[in-house]
DNA sequence: ACTAGTGTATTGAACATTCATTCGGTTTGC
DNA sequence: GCAAACCGAATGAATGTTCAATACACTAGT
């Protein structure tokens, strides 16, 4: 994998802040390359069209949030710990990028989505699902789908980020431990003696 | 609350279809209008702009959610049972509409959420935190703020449906059972016996 | 060392199109 | 007969994209 080229960097970041600030219809080429340094031409010559560059950023960012889920996942960690060091690893990401976090969101919701044929989508998905995968097999975990325990899973770490970002959470200590133990709590699979 | 004409409630509808379709950014007024059955002029004599008619859009929505919410919360049923009945309320709410849901994620994470105030935009919320307060005052769930409990709700419930609406969930019997209870397990007030 | 040559990177003004909005006129309901 | 509802072609601004021209990087030949 070669470094991504300058111009081709600036145009992407250029590109999230934007889309952030402006939403996909609010960000003309012409402020993108504007911010980005560039000529509006230039764009064209790294990218085929606006929706090209923006399913392209998409997969950007992906590759970075794949990044974060390996780094985090090991199997010689016990796997209580493993989901925990996910969790944070996660929330940290997408707390301190929050223009990737807003335009994952933006785009997943809208008809873009689509474009993206169902292998590169699911790339992502393969890694987290094959890690509540192995977290059900070896007994962890509740038995059922992990489509369904990593997409929960996730949906409680973006949540919880968006709260946070838009200032609807008081951080209170510890209140940020409890968050992820909710998850574990429900996911986890549990004693018989603690039916109620 | 008097009864939304005929031509408005025509142009909401079309408008929720189409921006699931293509987006803001490629929803034209001409669609609207044409998809509505009217002249685009028309949609100028309920709406101000169309920033105007997408805001207004979202109260007509919100309301509809509330009073999913109101419909299946009652102080007479255990908080238990109103606690799963919310969750599949407004399960099959989202699942029966999936224009709303598109329409109303592709919102909350578009600019346009800034230009709802606080307190518009919250009259959901109200609702929501208010039954989960309910729970934590009632000792059914864990001392937690309601705003934290109540946006983790809502987002399991909705990216329950998402999974369900992208094929990706195959709901074998009982495995629709396991999600809310995955979120109570979490949620509720942990008996001191039951800590691992 | 110098030149000519070749392909890539970059520019930004110009173009064609799209789209939100307007407005003068028409219909409808009372 | 009047006001509100409605129409839809016209308008003007905004925007994605193109392209002819320029700058740059690198090689090969002398």
């Amino acid at each position: 994998m070669e470094p991504i080229a300058d111009k081709k960097k600036a145009i992407f970041e250029s590109t999230l802040e934007l889309v952030r600030e402006k939403g996909f219809h609010g960000t003309p080429m012409s402020l993108v390359a504007k911010r980005a340094g560039v000529a509006a031409g230039t764009i064209y010559h790294y990218f085929e069209s606006k929706q090209d560059l923006i399913i392209e950023l998409f997969y950007y960012i992906r590759d970075q949030i794949i990044a974060v889920l390996k780094s985090e996942d090991a199997a010689s960690v016990p796997y209580h710990k493993c989901f925990f060091r996910i969790w944070y690893g996660l929330y940290e990401y997408y707390s301190q990028n929050p223009n990737v976090l807003m335009f994952f969101e933006q785009f997943v919701n809208s008809p873009y989505n689509t474009c993206v044929n169902e292998a590169n989508r699911s790339e992502f998905h393969k890694y987290l699902f094959g890690f509540f995968e192995r977290g059900i097999r070896e007994g962890h975990l509740k038995p059922l789908s992990p489509k369904i325990l990593g997409t929960l899973a996730h949906a409680n770490i973006i949540s919880t980020v968006k709260m946070y970002s838009a200032g609807h959470l008081v951080l209170e200590e510890g209140e940020l431990k409890q968050i992820p133990q909710i998850l574990w709590d429900g996911m986890r699979a549990q004693s018989v003696a603690c039916k109620v």
